[in-house]
RNA sequence: GGUCCCAUCGUCUAGAGGCCUAGGACGGAGCCCUCUCAAGGCUUAAACACGGGUUCGAAUCCCGUUGGGACCGCCA
């Protein structure tokens, strides 16, 4: 049998950290098995959803590289769908009217918690035949109750494994309110049978869901699918992961020069593994995916490690893959890529690679190659743009011009012959060819600064250093 | 409050009764390398929540305690 298995998010918000972590599993337990991912928008909660947020879900999804099969299906277009369902369980007395109003119920739910009592539902329309409470209420408004009737239900959970249920604790729920709208465990329901959904992959905060959605797939003589209940992630204070703990919104997390590889292989490793194994492809990672090895017990998210993550994948990746994804940060620097004269960005990100944890941190690195005009840090240039100086940038700019290969060996050749001459170590010279040429004190290595800046411009930066010191010195004495 | 879930280093985890003096990774500390910063290499600190069982033997199985989390809506 083929497999099945879906996203339903509702359309309230930004697709978050653990949305997507649920919708990699559903994703890779369905590319596992060669089955089908759908994506299903799950808005019966007309006030609360929005097109922007689908969209941002979409968005999101498309980032991280989460290709679905089918849909997105909205559960909005599927209401006489829904309608159908409720009402054939109320023509087959599995589902009653209620006449309370929200209101009634929601004072009568305060007093329960007043009084410390199980906030439950009294069933006070559940006895009375549908109408039956006064004729005059067959046009009052009602919802619709389903009957939960007593027993025991055994909620079967691959990760999880065995779980029951007392129906005692059970509600009978509002399948259908009062203004004819669905509600979520009937849509879920009705929407995993009809769409034939074989496993139901979700976080655990729907385990006890579960047992009432189990009951209406009953009602309708609905085979059952799998359930598989994933952990919840937290955040640092062990709650569950909210915006207080930061960036929870996958698409921030693009915008901070986030690779969507990084992040999909921290969340895989966050409630899955395979031994000892941290990095994986794409292509292991639905190879190697299991529900088997899926922990139980609750993950805290780390942002170290992503970050970990995501600079491994920036030092891997060849320069030109990471010199494309670096072009917008630049470009929102204002930096026009397009325009940014000789110098190959792939060569200077190269430079760069191994010292950018992410893309925001790359534009930074690289700034100093495209600016115009460098500016000293003051006290790096305090330090190091002094008189002793002088002469070797002198030396240096001259040989420079007359080097015939501008090449990173050729540069260092230059270095090393005036160290050996001048009887001093590199770290004399390089310290302030470096703040004259990059303004500050951290950067790639010299030489290879130097062959990516090019002659004229290692040039002109360095006559001005020149220009500096002097001025300065005029101006002490 | 009720119901349910969970429990190995700070964090993610390996561990399916003897292979565990508990392994890996992130983060931390130290050393090496070194033109700065990184990267890299090496070393190191750090955990089976507690108490009872079961067993020749338990991180692994059972029970309890404690701790954490989730859910109890005409939200999803």
């Amino acid at each position: 049998m083929e497999v099945r298995t879906r996203f339903a998010p509702s359309p309230t918000g930004y697709l978050h950290i653990g949305g997507a972590r649920t919708a990699l599993f559903n994703w890779l337990f369905a590319r596992h098995h060669k089955g089908k991912f759908i994506l299903r928008i799950e808005d019966t909660d007309v006030a609360r959803s929005t097109d922007e947020s689908t969209q941002a879900i979409l968005d999101g999804m498309q980032w991280l590289g989460l290709d679905y099969d089918e849909g997105p299906y909205f559960q909005s277009k599927r209401f006489d769908l829904y309608r159908e369902h409720a009402y054939k369980l109320l023509e087959t007395g599995k589902a009653y009217k209620c006449y309370c109003t929200a209101e009634e119920l929601e004072q009568r739910r305060k007093d329960a918690l007043a009084q410390g009592k199980p906030p439950k539902y009294d069933g006070r329309c559940k006895s009375q035949g549908s109408g039956a409470r006064g004729q005059g209420s067959n046009d009052k408004s009602f919802a619709i109750r389903f009957k939960v009737s007593p027993g025991t239900t055994l909620v079967k959970d691959i990760i999880k494994s065995n779980v029951a249920f007392d129906n005692n604790e059970i509600d009978d729920l509002i399948i259908l309110r009062s203004d004819g709208t669905p509600t979520y465990n009937l849509c879920v329901v009705v929407d995993d049978a009809t769409m034939k959904i074989t496993h139901v992959i979700r976080g655990d905060d729907h385990l006890n869901n579960t047992p009432k959605q189990i009951l209406l797939y009953e009602a309708f003589g609905y085979p059952l699918p799998i359930f598989a209940h994933l952990p919840m992630i937290l955040g640092s204070d062990k709650t569950r992961l909210s915006k207080r703990h930061g960036a929870t919104s996958v698409m921030a997390y693009k915008e901070m020069g986030y690779m969507p590889h990084a992040l999909v292989n921290y969340l895989a490793r966050l409630g899955w593994s395979h031994g000892d194994q941290e990095i994986f492809t794409i292509e292991e990672l639905t190879e190697k995916f299991s529900l088997e090895n899926v922990g139980k017990s609750s993950g805290v998210f780390n942002p170290e490690k992503l970050l970990w993550l995501n600079h491994h994948y920036i030092k891997e990746s060849k320069p030109y893959d990471m010199a494309k994804l670096l072009e917008p940060f630049l470009e929102a620097k204002g930096y026009a890529v397009g325009t940014i004269h000789e110098l190959s960005l792939p060569n200077v990100v190269k430079t760069v690679q191994e010292r950018s944890k992410t893309f925001v941190e790359m534009a930074d690195a690289v700034e100093f190659y495209f600016k115009e005009d460098v500016v000293y840090e003051e006290k790096a240039a305090q330090k190091f743009l002094t008189s002793e100086v002088l002469e070797i940038f002198e030396i240096i700019t001259s040989k420079l011009d007359n080097l015939p290969d501008f090449t990173q060996k050729a540069i260092e050749d230059i270095f090393n012959s005036i160290i050996n001459e001048k009887n001093i170590k590199l770290g004399k010279i390089a310290q302030p060819v470096r703040i004259a040429l990059t303004g500050g004190t951290v950067s790639p290595g010299i030489f290879e600064v130097i062959e990516n800046l090019g002659r004229e411009k290692t040039i002109e930066r360095l006559k001005k250093a020149i220009v500096f010191i002097k001025q300065k010195g005029s101006f002490s004495t």
